[in-house]
RNA sequence: GGGCGAUUGGCUCAGUGGUAGAGCGCUUCGUUCACACCGAAGAGGUCACUGGUUCGAACCCAGUAUCGCCCACCA
């Protein structure tokens, strides 16, 4: 027993129905929206839900996408918002206490950049806290550096201002969520949530730290984790090479020539008989002439230009393979800033190599590339000209420059890239997710299976949760990585850089003997990997937390399941050796006519304010319906006007089927009023639509569902209400009855599209009925009188179609009188028509009717009533 | 190169073994009586292709083609 839903039967016989004279959808959105707070409609009832007597079914939690604060909201998101939605009214309607917090992702890189352009400011960390720090009014030319936390202050008030708009756009799109439960990724809860889960991942060695190379972006002088690449195909060519052999000169071919002076061995592989004498011999390299040794790998393809390539520190992820297996010396030469660096690398020792490095050192690799190319032309080493080719080079996602690699320390957690049993372990996690639709655990698997290395969580960024982490510093003043001073748990969430480790004052920091900050902060979805623990208050409220976790639905788009789905799946299998929620279900995008996804980084994204405005939000929520589970959808403003019209129709017949005397119906007791064989028929066809939208919304599937609803809801204007209204409009029990079945169809139906069309529902319901429509509960057949036959309403609107073509095809008015009409009928309808005989009398004003048992399909005979003249 | 999905009327999509469906668009007609932000009627498809299974295939199986997405070590 829910206690706070209101039950349909609340409005006595006789009760006041306040119809508007014209029904509008015009400022339904305003007027419910501002009602549905201020009754706190959608409401957690903590208590209730909390109770030791609430079992857990009876709860249904949702762990919301938080959406990036920065960033802009386009139609896309609002459509995959409004299906979670859908969800949570229908569940909310099922009796469940519903807990759908919304939060923000207000971390991160997007954060920072939007805050540097808006206010003209960059974050210097070696700069102190200005407590009265106050941005220029307009951003000037140069950008202002400031301290790390006057930056963050700054990104924290930016982005509260973003969300306040953002929450009035979801209230807008008619969002149930909780707006008293709003978390952000960038808050003091979410911070410390994220250290503290940190720290256990360490004590139990499930995070590690590593100086290793790494992809890197020269751009934003950050690490990037392989879940961030992307493959985009780029120019390049293939320079053809010689190096000196002990028997003449080796060929090798590459794109990459700059980073000739950063060779270290050149591979071919074991089997290739061409380069065989050559294995365990050293080559000589042109300009610089370092001797580096001929190696053989199996990865090396003998195919691939001249079969045998050179290893460089580091020009790709094979050579970073070659160099870690082959135990190869490290001659880096690329800087963070992507330019060649300033000293060579041990290795180009002598006149010679230092002459020809000079030429290249402090260049940017593009036009190192341009130089050593003359270089090696002059020399005579480069033989042919460059063959040009396109390939996939490797990108940040939101990068402009190709990753480099570049070695330094950073923390890593372990996710199955480099080992079988936890990958096993994670892939069966996958397996314990429902996902909606199924074909989506295949992206999942892909992902896991794909995995080639641990998921790096340091980004060396400036406005996200930094690592509470300390190093004491020796005598020299060099950080001693190997025990981390760490962060007591009480202490969280800390900023090491302005926060001091116990037993250390603020004047020893970066002093020998003294203490240093972790630099780095963590990836953005090592934080937000985390909003189940965030949103339910793990450890900080047990009590919900022990209820609502493991979640029960995980909304998301396909995009981010190898980022956000799977980390999350990380950081719960580690900490509570579960999965995080039951359900994934998967939102496609919204694309343009031209089938490309919708962003506003493309231009091609359509403002949502602007539709919402112009259909209403329940036409712009009724679009988003059509578009399944998982499946793109094409943004298509025509459409919008359907759902519109359906809008538009609920209020109209609403209004006239209250007005018809259903208004005054005691809908307790309306069932023992149902009589007549069509309506009987009527309220069973109902009970059938009932049981398939109730199975298809347990499936995820609003679509079916709205489907259904939708069919029923057309043939109940277009045609029972036609046939029934002259009865309804008399009294008696005939018309008694119809005026019951009109109640409870329209009860039913209402509450049938409340999840999909919460403004307009609500708006017909609150004529007539207390309480809301979404504290109602969801329509079960068994409410609805038992036994009769749809196929009453069926054959009756087919007899009327009948007529109303005899009417349309003499181009008369559909209220014309009919002189007389013979409806013949296969035998086993003939009975059908005839109970429905007066309904259809009437409505098609039919002076003389006969029925008759006849071969084939129903067919009408009508003889139209003389026009007069005139 | 691997994986996943799609291919049904002009458009967007339902339809998983039994006579091809819906909405939009189109054509024709109709408005005092809930609804012109409307109603009624109608036209329109060899279900991508080739084989196979079956009494029967849009649907199941094998293959092909095209499109889209995800992934992949890219000298």
């Amino acid at each position: 027993m829910v206690p706070d839903i209101a039950t349909p039967d609340t409005a006595a016989p006789g009760a006041t129905v306040d119809v508007p004279e014209k029904p509008t959808l015009d400022g339904l959105e305003e007027k419910w929206v501002a009602r549905w707070a201020e009754q706190d409609t959608y409401g957690f009832d903590r208590d209730a839900a909390l109770d030791p007597a609430t079992p857990r079914g009876q709860i249904w939690s949702i762990d919301t996408p938080p959406p990036t604060a920065s960033g802009s909201l386009h139609v896309g998101h609002v459509f995959s918002y409004t299906h979670t939605d859908f969800v949570a009214r229908y569940q909310r309607m099922r009796g469940k206490h519903v807990f759908y917090p919304m939060g923000w992702d207000d971390n991160g890189l997007p954060t920072e950049r939007r805050v540097q352009n808006y206010y003209g400011v960059r974050c210097d960390p070696s700069l102190h806290y200005d407590p009265s720090y106050e941005p220029p009014e307009k951003p000037g030319k140069d950008q202002q550096p400031i301290s790390r936390r006057n930056f963050v202050e700054l990104c924290m008030r930016l982005t509260a201002e973003d969300e306040a708009e953002f929450e009035k756009l979801w209230r807008r799109v008619g969002l149930s969520v909780d707006w008293s439960d709003v978390y952000r990724t960038i808050s003091e809860s979410s911070r410390a949530t994220a250290q503290k889960m940190f720290l256990h991942n360490l004590a139990r060695g499930e995070a590690y730290a590593q100086e290793a190379p790494t992809l890197w972006d020269v751009t934003f002088r950050t690490a990037v984790a392989q879940a961030e690449l992307e493959d985009r195909e780029r120019p390049g060519a293939y320079h053809r090479i010689s190096f000196a052999g002990p028997s003449g000169p080796v060929f090798i071919e590459t794109t990459r020539p700059e980073l000739l002076p950063a060779c270290v061995a050149l591979v071919a592989h074991p089997d290739d008989e061409r380069y065989q004498p050559l294995f365990g011999k050293t080559v000589t390299t042109p300009l610089f002439g370092v001797e580096v040794p001929v190696v053989a790998h199996r990865l090396a393809e003998p195919d691939k230009g001249s079969g045998i390539a050179m290893i460089c520190t580091f020009g790709d992820l094979n050579d970073v393979t070659w160099w870690r297996e082959l135990q190869l010396p490290t001659r880096a030469i690329v800087g963070w800033d992507g330019r060649i660096l300033a000293e060579a690398p041990p290795g180009l020792e002598g006149e010679q190599a230092a002459a020809a490095y000079r030429e290249l050192a402090g260049k940017t690799v593009f036009t190192a590339q341009a130089r050593i190319v003359e270089l090696l032309r002059d020399s005579g080493d480069l033989h042919g000209d460059p063959k040009p080719i396109t390939h996939p080079v490797k990108f940040f996602e939101k990068g402009e420059r190709p990753l480099e690699i570049v070695t330094t320390r950073l923390w890593y957690i372990r996710n199955g890239g480099r080992d079988g049993d936890l990958r096993a372990a994670l892939l069966a996690r996958g397996r314990q997710i429902q996902w909606v639709p199924e074909h989506m655990r295949h992206r999942y698997d892909n992902w896991v299976e794909g995995l080639n290395g641990d998921w790096l969580i340091s980004r060396q960024r400036f406005f996200g949760v930094p690592f509470p982490v300390w190093y004491r510093l020796d005598t020299e003043g060099d950080p001693i990585y190997e025990e981390p001073i760490l962060a007591p748990e009480s202490a969280l969430p800390v900023d090491p850089s302005s926060d001091v480790p116990e037993g250390f004052t603020e004047d020893q920091r970066g002093r020998p003997g003294g203490f240093m900050a972790d630099p780095d902060v963590m990836d953005t979805w090592a934080t937000s990997s985390l909003s189940p623990q965030v949103s339910s208050g793990w450890e900080t409220d047990p009590e919900l937390f022990a209820k609502v976790f493991p979640m029960d639905q995980r909304p998301q788009a396909h995009d981010i399941i190898r980022t956000w789905l799977f980390s999350t799946v990380v950081r719960a299998h580690y900490e509570h050796g579960t999965v995080p929620w039951s359900h994934a279900t998967i939102s496609g995008f919204v694309v343009d006519p031209d089938r490309k996804k919708m962003s506003k980084s493309k231009g091609n994204a359509t403002t949502p304010i602007d539709v919402l405005e112009r259909y209403g939000t329940d036409a712009v929520r009724w679009r988003a319906a059509g578009a399944r589970p998982g499946a793109d959808s094409p943004f298509d403003e025509v459409q919008m006007k359907v759902g519109r019209r359906l809008a538009i129709k609920i209020l109209n017949v609403g209004k006239f089927v209250l007005g018809l005397g259903a208004g005054s119906v005691d809908l307790a007791a309306a069932a023992g009023a149902v009589t007549e064989p069509i309506d009987r028929g009527l309220l069973a066809g109902l009970a059938t639509v009932v049981d398939e939208a109730t199975a298809a919304m347990e499936a995820f599937n609003y679509t079916r569902a709205l489907e259904v609803a939708e069919a029923f809801f057309w043939s109940f204007c277009d045609d029972y209400v036609e046939l029934v209204k002259s009865r309804a409009y008399a009294s008696g029990p005939a018309a008694e009855s119809a005026q019951a079945t009109l109640a409870l169809a329209l009860s039913v139906q209402l509450r049938l599209f409340a999840p999909v069309l919460p403004f307009v529902t609500e708006e017909v319901w609150s004529w007539w009925q207390g309480g809301s429509v979404h504290r109602a509960p969801w329509p079960v057949a068994t409410d609805l009188p038992q036994g009769g036959n749809a196929a009453v309403v069926s054959a009756a609107a087919e007899a009327l179609a009948g007529v109303r073509k005899a009417k349309s095809d003499a181009k008369q008015s559909m209220r014309a009188d009919v002189e007389s009409a013979t409806v013949t009928a296969p035998a086993d309808q003939v009975a059908l028509v005839e109970s429905a005989r007066t309904d259809l009398v009437d409505a098609g004003r039919i002076a003389a009717l006969t029925v008759v048992p006849g071969e084939g399909p129903l067919t009408v005979a009508v003889v139209l009533a003389p026009v007069a003249e005139g």
